[in-house]
DNA sequence: AGCACA
């Protein structure tokens, strides 16, 4: 095109157009008081508000040129000039013929969330934590996280627009609360906005995208470590499915962690419905059932590479199981069944807590030790080598995560009482359990 | 108080 700017940008008088081009506008001016200005002259179709540097401009366009003269006319010979909250509007025809893009993926409400994490430490924000936080809301059925020039974002999809408003609402501008994050990491903002997806793609499980949908979706080939079994994350952590189920393995255990020990512990976070210890590699692995998988991962979370006792000692590492119901037999000192109170009592043998013979084990076939638990057995090492690569640095002396305070955004039955530091037992002297057990209220 | 893109 030759260049036409004979003309200038704007002339005093514009030529009528459908669209109207309004300035001096009110901060922060809504489409329905601009609608409100255009009705009694004809049909608003559409408009645009928050225009310009100061936000301070907007555009209404008319089913009609006729309707959109009416108005200019109107106000043209009108003592009374158009207002919006008692601000003088100033109105001309537009250049433009038609509002274009009135409205930017970002502000039609969709079931799929655009989540800016904001903060020095935002890339150390996992897709767990996320998918923690964003299920407190609803199903997450898809997760996806990507490096942009706005910073490290995640795409969160939801059933429906109306979970996905809720979610908004409740999480844009706010926090991660600290007790999601390992404690080094600074404090990390959400920035929400509507995303224009309505499905993800997401082709493998990764470190970087999830299926909530489909658990079977194969993982992706760059993420399977040397056993096949688990996932990794570019951050060496493991990525294993989620399970209500946590396989506990405890390690320096220079103290006796006992089953009540672990029952105070798990209990923090939630209620434990059923314990299981058993003897694995010459150590004490545990598994430790809750009700539901999103209580199981608050507590991986929080309690994974800490120690039970001060000074380092009975250090955990937790992976999930895949069992997602274990089978109590017997209540003994090994096993428990919090949740049923008919269990047959098998009285423990304290003189030789370390050696018995596990009752549970033995009377049932099913759980016999080999059969037990044999799939966590894979990738699960003894050492903490190469396994707690991305495990929280945690200082000897700092046993439990400090600040559980209540999740903002998890019903009242899911609050987290601060799980306390336990210290090692004297000499002579049993553990001391100074933490009240997790009893909501609807609990039996 | 003067024309809009993510």
């Amino acid at each position: 095109m030759a260049s036409v700017s004979s003309q200038p940008q704007f002339r005093y008088t514009q030529p009528p157009s459908k669209v109207l081009h309004l300035r001096n506008l009110p901060w922060e001016c809504t489409e329905e008081e601009l609608i409100e200005l255009g009705k009694p002259f004809g049909k608003v179709v559409n408009t645009k508000c928050n225009v310009g540097a100061n936000r301070n401009q907007a555009f209404i366009e008319f089913a009609d040129l006729n309707q959109a003269i009416a108005m200019i006319s109107y106000y043209a010979s009108s003592s009374e000039p158009a207002q919006v909250r008692g601000k003088t509007v100033y109105l001309q025809y537009s250049n433009r013929q038609e509002i274009v893009n009135n409205k930017t993926a970002a502000d039609v409400a969709g079931n799929v969330l655009l989540v800016t994490i904001e903060g020095e430490d935002a890339r150390l924000v996992s897709i767990d934590v996320l998918h923690l936080v964003f299920s407190a809301f609803g199903f997450v059925h898809k997760i996806t996280t990507f490096e942009k020039t706005a910073g490290f974002q995640a795409l969160v999809q939801f059933s429906d627009a109306e979970t996905a408003t809720s979610a908004k609402n409740a999480l844009d501008g706010r926090s991660i609360p600290r007790y999601l994050l390992p404690e080094h990491v600074g404090s990390c903002t959400l920035r929400i906005t509507y995303s224009g997806h309505t499905d993800l793609s997401v082709k493998f499980q990764s470190h970087r995208s999830r299926d909530y949908t489909n658990p079977y979706l194969p993982v992706a080939p760059s993420a399977i470590d040397g056993s096949g079994q688990f996932v990794v994350g570019l951050d060496g952590k493991k990525l294993e499915p989620e399970s209500n189920v946590l396989l506990a393995s405890i390690e320096n255990m220079q103290y006796a962690v006992t089953l009540d020990v672990l029952y105070m512990v798990f209990s923090s976070f939630g209620p434990v419905q059923k314990i299981a210890m058993f003897d694995k590699n010459g150590g004490v692995q545990a598994l430790i059932q809750y009700p539901d998988v999103q209580t199981a991962v608050v507590a991986k979370e929080a309690l994974e590479g800490h120690c039970i006792y001060d000074g380092g000692f009975c250090k955990l590492h937790l992976s999930y199981s895949r069992h997602t119901d274990l089978s109590i037999k017997v209540n003994n000192d090994r096993s428990r069944d919090y949740t049923l109170s008919n269990v047959p009592m098998v009285n423990a043998q304290p003189s030789i807590l370390g050696q018995q013979p596990v009752p549970m084990m033995a009377s049932n076939p099913q759980y016999s030790g080999a059969q037990f638990a044999p799939t966590e057995q894979v990738g699960m090492p003894q050492n903490s080598a190469g396994w707690a690569t991305g495990a929280p640095q945690v200082p000897q002396s700092m046993a439990m995560p400090m600040a559980m305070h209540s999740h903002p955004y998890m019903p009242p039955g899911a609050m987290l009482p601060h799980p306390g530091m336990r210290h090692p037992p004297g000499q002579n002297g049993p553990p001391q359990a100074t933490m009240a057990p997790y009893r909501p209220d609807g609990m039996q």
